[in-house]
RNA sequence: GGAGAGGUGGCAGAGUGGUCGAAUGCACCGGUCUUGAAAACCGGCAUAGGUUUGUAGCCUAUCCAGGGUUCGAAUCCCUGCCUCUCCGCCA
């Protein structure tokens, strides 16, 4: 969420940074609702100060034996203005709220501007694509022999599931277990073990909610519960409401879980992939920062996710995400694409996303500054570190043998109990 | 799942209809004393919104959340959520 001060003192800025989004804010709507907004409170807080007043008095007056009729006479009717304001202020302040809730956050100023992916900016290469001496396979027929097998995962479930079996499933696990470790033992993040079913407050507070609903599951349950779908959801809502002490900074978790996301509508040849599944796990990392060093810690952040590919020597390169192409609740985003011999392409691996103050603001997620004694909102940052299943895409086909083995690489081998290759 | 108890400031814990935003203690901050520290003593110490040039003042709201009763609610009533105790079930 937005600050409502930035709103009301920097209208026209405001917009203007909007539209690089791509969001189209109507100014003379949001102006309106606001001097309505003002009037009605001024009021209603001045009639409920002469209740108040007229209240105490009764109280004295009874206190002191006195007939409290006259007074109660001359209150009487002070009740059903009061009501009839409070209500329309109450419906007034939630349309403001909602109008507010539903906007995007504001590009930082190194964003490009550009309406969608095309537009993005490639700031750096890493590591040499390999120039194979046969044709290289994508994973699906790689996997094929190997224990990737979509089509039982969709007699159990469905499409877009996968079942992996013997040293697929083993690597698979090795991955997460080397990344878990990385970021916990070097690079200073806190494993943090978390809930995978999150209420509607949690989702709200990191955005997903109201406006993202359709991408979500949604649990059958009496309450409103959905399955997530990143464990930024948790790790993030852990700061929701609470006011932490500033040698609690920096607050920095690291979390493996499973990712739930419906995707409904259709992404082609994807779908056939272990690309974009429904289910799929996820090393993530978030910081809480004060809003001075948010920055930089993005930029370290983004650095601890590539220290995982230069690891695993998978080449990639990053990008800077242009507006358009940015999430709603992003100030930045680098997205981190490894090479696939396979759809010769680079493909989206991890997502590094500065939110500034837009997370905290939605879920009052605040530290002391010493300095001032005061509350300030933090600055929330967060990114994969790695997307677990397409991290074994990429090594598969980075690592494919001419006879269509899978060579493991080096720093996963002591997870898989030294196994040095996967044969055919 | 059944039965009962309870949710008050950073923490502990008073407060059952009327200047209660809330006693007291601890913690924290400032001061006195001290060579320094501790102790003792004095003072300060919630959050949000509004108004305003204003970190001043004033106003409003907040004692888990949402409704209700009342001139007036931390206090009474209803609903929800959460915690604890006992029983049942269970990886």
């Amino acid at each position: 969420m937005l600050d409502p001060q930035l709103l009301r003192n920097s209208l026209d800025e405001v917009a203007e940074k909007l539209l690089i989004k791509g969001y189209q804010l109507d100014k003379n709507e949001f102006s309106e609702l606001e001097s309505q907004r003002k009037a009605l409170q001024l009021q209603v807080e001045s009639l409920r100060g002469n209740r108040n007043i007229e209240s105490r008095k009764i109280g004295l007056a009874k206190a002191a034996g006195e007939d409290i009729q006259p007074l109660l006479d001359a209150v009487a009717s002070m009740g059903n203005e009061l009501k009839s304001s409070e209500i329309a202020l109450d419906s007034l302040q939630e349309e403001l709220h909602e109008l507010l809730a539903g906007l995007p956050n504001l590009p930082h100023e190194s964003v490009p501007a550009g309406k969608d992916e095309n537009d993005n900016i490639e700031l750096r290469r890493w590591g040499e694509v390999k120039e194979f001496s046969f044709e290289a396979q994508d994973h699906v027929g790689l996997g094929a022999f190997k224990g990737m097998d979509f089509e039982t995962a969709a007699k159990i479930t469905g499409s877009r599931y996968v079942v992996l079996e013997g040293e697929l499933a083993a690597m698979h696990r090795a991955l997460t277990q080397f990344m878990l470790d990385t970021h916990s033992r070097k690079n200073g993040y806190t494993e943090t073990y978390v809930p995978v079913i999150v209420n509607a407050d949690s989702l709200r507070g990191t955005g997903q909610l109201p406006k993202f609903e359709e991408d979500l599951f949604k649990l059958n349950t009496e309450h409103d519960n959905y399955l997530i779908p990143t464990a930024e959801v948790p790790l993030t809502n852990i700061l929701r409401d609470e006011i932490i002490s500033a040698d609690q900074l920096p607050f920095k978790r690291v979390a493996h879980t499973p990712c739930f996301r419906s995707e409904a509508g259709s992404y082609g040849r994807d779908a056939r992939e272990m690309i974009r599944q429904h289910q799929f796990e996820k090393i993530e990392m978030v910081q809480a920062r004060r809003a001075e060093d948010s920055w930089q810690a993005l930029e370290e952040l983004t650095g601890h996710a590539e220290g995982i590919l230069q690891a695993l020597g998978l080449p990639y390169r990053v990008v800077n995400l242009c507006g358009g192409d940015l999430g709603f609740g992003a100030a930045k985003t680098y997205d981190l694409e490894v090479w696939l011999p396979g759809q010769q392409a680079y493909r989206e691996i991890s997502s590094c996303s500065n939110f500034e103050s837009f997370q905290a603001r939605r879920m009052q997620a605040r530290w002391r500054n010493p300095e001032t004694g005061k509350p300030e909102l933090l600055h929330t940052v967060n990114g994969s570190g790695l997307a677990v299943g397409r991290t074994l895409v990429a090594v598969m086909e980075n690592y494919q043998q001419e006879d269509g083995s899978i060579v493991v690489p080096e720093v996963l081998r002591n997870y898989m109990g030294g196994v040095e290759k996967i044969l055919a």
